[in-house]
Parts: C-alpha cells; structure tokens; sequence
DNA sequence: TAAGCTTGCGTGGTCTGACCACCAAACATC
DNA sequence: GATGTTTGGTGGTCAGACCACGCAAGCTTA
C-alpha cells in the first residue's frame, strides 16, 4: 500500500540520510525525535523505531534514553565489532580481509614517502621516544594517518578492526617504526616497503 | 530492568547469531518467525523486529513477506557499499577517491601476477578478441575479478561508482588490456604495474 | 483423474495506545 | 544561594489489532 514495494522503514532511512545531508548536521547533532519523526513523516512510531534501531546498530546514530536520539562521528564505526561476529567465520573471507589490510598499509606507506611533509613525522618520532603509554598499534595507526589520504586510511581502520576479531595483531616494534618514519623522512620508498615486507613475512621470529 | 543496561534488541541480535551459530544455519535457511522469536525469548514482538530490521540493514538476513526470514549469503560484503553511502560523501575526500582506486588496482594487479591460474586470463583474452558488445572497462574489471580477493574487490567496484560521478574515466584501451594480460600469464608483476602506471600517468595525449 | 479455484493459515508489515525508565530544566522549598 | 521536588519530553518495551502476501490443502469443476 505505502508506494509499491519500499518497507517504510527503509523510507524512513533514506528520509533520515536526506535530513542529515540536507540540514548540514554535524556529528553531535541531535535529530528530531521519534515521536516527532512519526508524525512529520505520517508513519508509526513503530517504523521510525526500526529504521532508527538499524541506523544505530550501524554506528550511525546514537540514542540516550531521557535525551534523545543523536548523530554519531562515524569515524568511530562500531557495527564492525558486529559484523565481524557474523561474517568473520569464514576462512576464506579472513584471507581477504588480512591481505587487504597489508596492502593498504603498503600503498599508505608509499604515499607518506612521496610526501614533502615532514614535521608530523617528526612529532611522533619524538611522542614516540617521550611517551610510553600508547597502546600498540597507536604509532603505526598515527603515521598512517599522515598518508593525507582519508579515505584509505578509513578503510585500513575498518579492515584493522575486523582483523582483531579474526586474529592477533603482531603490532610494529619500536624499531621497525622508527625505520619506516625514517624511510618516511628521507622519502625512501623501498625502504618502507621493506620494512614492512619483513614484518610480515618473516615467520614466528621475532615478536 | 530487563538485566543491566542491554537493550533488549541488541540482545536478540546475540540471540540470533547464537542460533545460528549453534544451529549450524547455512544461507537460505529460515530463521524462527518473529513471534516464534518473540514467545522463546519473552519479548515483545517489537523487539524482534528492531533486531531483525538492524540485520536486514546490515544485509545478513533477507525477509519475505508472507514467507518468512532467512538467512542471508553474506560473503558479499554488503556492508561497505552502505557505509559508502554513507562516508564517501563528505567532499573532502572526493580528491582521495582517484588515489584509491589507482592504489586498489596496481595492488589487484599485483595479486593477479602472483596468482597461478591462468586460464580465467585467457579465456578473458579470447573474448576480448571475439565481442564487441561488452562496455568500456568490462574487460578491465573482469580482469581485476581474478584476483581473487572480494573484499578489494568490492572496495574498488564502489569506489569506481563514486569516481564515475565525479569526473571522466579513462577506461584502458585493447592494447593495454592485453599488455596487462600478458604480463598477468607470465607472472610479470612489473610489466602489469608500469602498464597500468602509463595508462594514469601519461599526460593527456591518448584518449 | 486432472485442472482450476477457493479458503484458511502462517508470515511479515504497520499502526496504535499504553506503560516504564530516564534526564534535564523549571519550580518550590529551605 | 543551595537543595529538593515536580513536570514534561525522550527513548524502551510491550500487547493487540489489522493488513498484505504466499502457500498449500481441500474443494469444485471439467
């Protein structure tokens, strides 16, 4: 009855999508309440509730009880830790997942080496040298992220986060950061490239 | 009330996956109706829906009215064409799109290289050599299919979707595309990487 | 018997009204 | 001014109702 074959709440999505987008909402944001929705949106409550309930389980929205319901940072992408449980059984899609992260890590790194920016790696060579209480894995996550390309680095966070459900996690040395942040500094691609070949590919060695 | 602080939802979510872990539910199988769901696990009929809606979103389960839920092939990586929607649209990134895509494809081409079957090449080379019906960039993204990672796979395939919107493709020409073959067949992963590095670095002289 | 039709049941799809739990701001009290 | 209380808005959940659809058993008809 409501317009051929679009569930309501898939509506009520793209509604969602379209409010955000069109009023310029920023994370943070609160957006309009359920009751309200319902009505603007001539729908039940019941529906908006669905579509809202699949908007959080994505990470999209977050909802307080007693405040409201608000735009998330999805830079923060919680449905992987989810998704992970669903899909990550499968060995063959492990596979892929790994392999992807590496390679993405490779081409970042390629990219940093042909960057002229240099200072911010030279920060955290420094924090890296000062500070003892960053977890593994932070530096690497840091210096990739000066890549300057968004995107990927987004997609290597995804894929790093399904691959610590799947597996562990042989996080960079001190040494072999400071390796690859010197390659870095001194532009020196084939370096970093193999710095980062061995880490992966020397077997049960060294930690 | 209904223990701590998980809401009831999220908690059919786990439920479900449980039953299907431990049921051993294969892709097509049918899942409980959702007042079956609601009786077992003494909850409102509502409740399981929020569940179900959030997973039908996520692409893990299929509804049919009438029918029934069913258990969804998920290897598709359904999930990041939708997080694309939703990230890919923040215009700062539109300048990492190409940057991604070129990436993604040097490293598929790398893994086609690397990877022992060949006759998937050839029979690509043989119809290249018999069809014309076939659209730009057919060829090129049925090559990039026999790398044998979905995952990147899919990433390249939506990205490639975006970059269409966003400026003028260059698709490869026949002779590149065989170039690229060739060097594939024979396992010459430099040959493919500098064929596929002129086809983006050549200034604007060959269409 | 075979083909077509009807009917009933189970399913998802949606809406409504009713509570509860929670939070924050307005208000009343000290 | 500081404190406690009330109140209205919000999400969280439930139960019940009705619709639309698919299917298969059973009936009707040829």
């Amino acid at each position: 009855m409501n317009s051929q074959n679009t569930k309501v709440y898939l509506g009520i999505v793209e509604e969602i999508r379209q409010l955000i987008t069109n009023s310029g909402l920023l994370p943070g944001d609160k957006i309009p309440s359920e009751r309200t929705l319902s009505e603007q949106l001539q729908v039940g409550r019941s529906s908006v509730r669905e579509a809202l309930r699949a908007l959080e389980l994505l990470g999209l929205i977050e909802t307080r009880r007693g405040e409201g319901t608000f735009l998330r940072d999805f830079k923060n992408h919680d449905l992987i830790r989810l998704l992970g449980m669903f899909i990550l059984q499968e060995p063959e899609v492990k596979k892929d997942i790994f392999q992807t992260k590496v390679m993405l890590e490779r081409d970042m790194l390629i990219l940093i080496c042909k960057q002229p920016d240099r200072h911010q790696l030279s920060k955290i060579l420094r924090e890296m040298a000062s500070r003892n209480d960053l977890g593994p894995g932070e530096f690497f996550e840091r210096l990739l992220e000066t890549s300057g390309n968004r995107l990927m680095f987004r997609m290597w966070q995804i894929i790093r986060d399904y691959s610590k459900e799947a597996e562990v996690n042989r996080y960079f040395g001190a040494e072999e950061l400071k390796g690859l942040i010197e390659a870095a500094m001194s532009g020196n691609s084939n370096m970093a490239i193999s710095i980062h070949h061995l880490h992966y590919h020397q077997s049960e060695s060294g930690g």
